[in-house]
DNA sequence: CGCGCCCGAGTGACCGGTCACATAGCCGCA
DNA sequence: TGCGGCTATGTGACCGGTCACTCGGGCGCG
């Protein structure tokens, strides 16, 4: 009957069973499944009835081999543990399943980074499309080292200037406009100047949170303290604001993200600062725990959800230029809540 | 040549392009990249010298199709945002990395319950190994709608007794000893009884977690209250505890998780209790913010990467015996910090 | 010295799809 | 009525590996 059980018990079905079943032959079949239109009706319906009767489902290597593109994307990310490559991967895998993409992910370490050929060895087979999600530097340098035949797209802090980088689809949320938001807001409460504590560096230019951090001050005319250099968790932010939060002249602190925020919300207790009368501190990404630390995170939302979608979604078009575009992503938007609060004067 | 450059501008090379640069058979190169025995060395190094100078890696597709297994599983897992199963996920691929196989993501939706057309379809081919992440119903939902014929392994949050599920391998941590311990640790500081907030549950039985609760409570002879069921985030904890910490004659709560924790901290905080003097909180995990919160949250860490790489080498030994036994995951340990203090009863 | 065995290597079919091409039937139109 | 062209379908090769065989030659042994 040719669909002998294999060695885990599931008959094998091919197009050629469901053809002898349907009485037309395996071409026909493969229109059919492929939605080919130069098919009649009446032979469309026996087809589809018998590949119903059999349970056929294509062959995922059978096809790829005779040279239709595989329907799967890798991404490679550097901590799948973190808030915003989490979420991003999220998004990019609801985006991926609805158009009936696999996704792989491949984990980069935070410290070693790859070379070519171990990179290479992560993507399966040459050709294999990608999404980086390339926040921190081991994302921006596998950026750098992928094969120029791979189709990539970019998460990224931050357009970048620099080549190769800058010649991929890139998809990036406006970091520039939630810092200079973020600052904005605490100048408005009174404070002289906002204190802002980065996360690493993703490359060599300055962060676009830096630099929406800086915009908003220029334009109040405020002093520009030096930028801090922190970590991604809320032990880096801790230890980096130790210093910091021991100047009172220090009233208000922005942070690279809502976990280092939460490190320099402790720190500050720490040194017997009280927030927000006393120090306001606000964060980036508006994780789920932020509206209920002690007290509630001040932060900007970022839809990193909305990235990941539309990573996906410029793959796609990469692949097969008649996709839909992709959805917008959601602008940052500023939520106040209780870690920041007007200034007053030294004097009060 | 034959090696015709693709539409990628990329040329493919196959075993036959080495085969004939080191003057051998596609077999002996077969032999070769299979690291067969049967091969003289002077020949191997010869067809060695032929991949390298070709650039040559075989093509998954056609390796796959010829009846070789695919070095490829699934992971599904309802939230990868929960660190919990994101911290699962990395370990899973970090012992699939090494042992060189790809890692496929499929994020299960919370509430809608895929059937098993849409979860086939989420496997790409039948025989697709599986990993599922069963924290919670979705989870377990899923592993019993798996078809009999993928070599399936779960992370549970227990062992279950009830079938199919059983008949399946499963790792788990010890999360009753997880409890126990917390309990202990409360009873110890002088509390009469102690509350439970626990996780949804993800089956009929009663949750390990709850169990090991009421483990150490009876061995104490305290009062056993009846379990308050919340969810996994803070606003749930936040929510289901704004009745609970409103009686005084709660001193100290457990709660399913760290998120949780938070969330009930300041549902108490609200409640004008002060934390740990007039009321103990304690979690499960140690998530990075955990040693952050005001207080610094007392916790029962967990080792889920452990559980993910013990995941990953069970399915490696399903799919091939011959496999290393994965290493043991480590003993959930009690973190105690500030966030629980001794009860000396009421009157004080 | 002759036989059988084993080692190293080669040959061709096959996995399950897709592609390019061939072909039969039907229509309209000159 | 004959012919071109279109539509619906069939045929066979091919993608790049692996597997089951075959085959030749060197060696040990009786």
């Amino acid at each position: 009957m040719g669909t002998a059980p294999d060695a885990s018990g599931a008959p094998t079905v091919t197009i050629r069973d469901v053809a002898r079943e349907a009485g037309v032959s395996h071409q026909t079949v493969s229109r059919v499944i492929n939605g080919h239109s130069a098919v009649a009706d009446a032979t469309r319906h026996r087809v589809e009835a018998a590949i119903d009767l059999l349970g056929f489902r294509p062959n995922h290597a059978a096809r790829e081999l005779a040279g239709k593109a595989a329907r799967s994307l890798t991404v490679l990310t550097s901590d799948t543990s973190l808030y915003g490559a989490a979420s991003t991967l999220r998004g990019i895998e609801e985006a991926a399943r609805a158009a009936s993409f696999a996704v792989a992910v491949s984990v980069l370490d935070r410290h070693a980074h790859p070379d070519r050929a171990e990179l290479r060895a992560r993507l399966a087979r040459p050709g294999e499309p990608v999404v980086v999600i390339a926040f921190d530097a081991p994302g921006v340098h596998a950026l750098r080292l992928l094969p120029a035949d791979t189709p990539v797209v970019a998460a990224v802090e931050h357009p970048s200037g620099s080549e190769p980088v800058s010649s991929r689809p890139q998809a990036w949320l406006d970091d520039r406009l939630a810092a200079a938001h973020a600052t904005r807001h605490l100048l408005g409460l009174g404070h002289r100047t906002v204190h802002y504590l980065a996360l690493p560096s993703s490359t060599a230019d300055v962060a676009q949170r830096t630099q929406g951090w800086l915009d908003a001050l220029r334009a109040a005319g405020a002093p520009e303290p030096p930028v801090v250099e922190g970590g991604w968790t809320p032990r880096t932010g801790y230890l980096a604001a130790r210093e910091l939060v021991a100047d009172r002249s220090v009233t208000a602190v922005l942070c690279g993200n809502d976990d280092v925020a939460a490190g320099v919300m402790r720190a500050a207790r720490e040194a017997g600062r009280h927030i927000p009368d006393d120090l306001s501190v606000a964060g980036f990404d508006d994780v789920p725990v932020a509206a209920f630390l002690a007290p509630a995170l001040t932060t900007v939302r970022l839809d990193f959800e909305g990235l990941g979608r539309t990573c996906f979604g410029l793959l796609h078009r990469l692949l097969d230029p008649a996709a839909p575009a992709p959805d917008p992503c959601d602008e940052p938007a500023l939520i106040v809540r209780e870690s920041t609060g007007p200034w007053h004067g030294a004097g009060e």
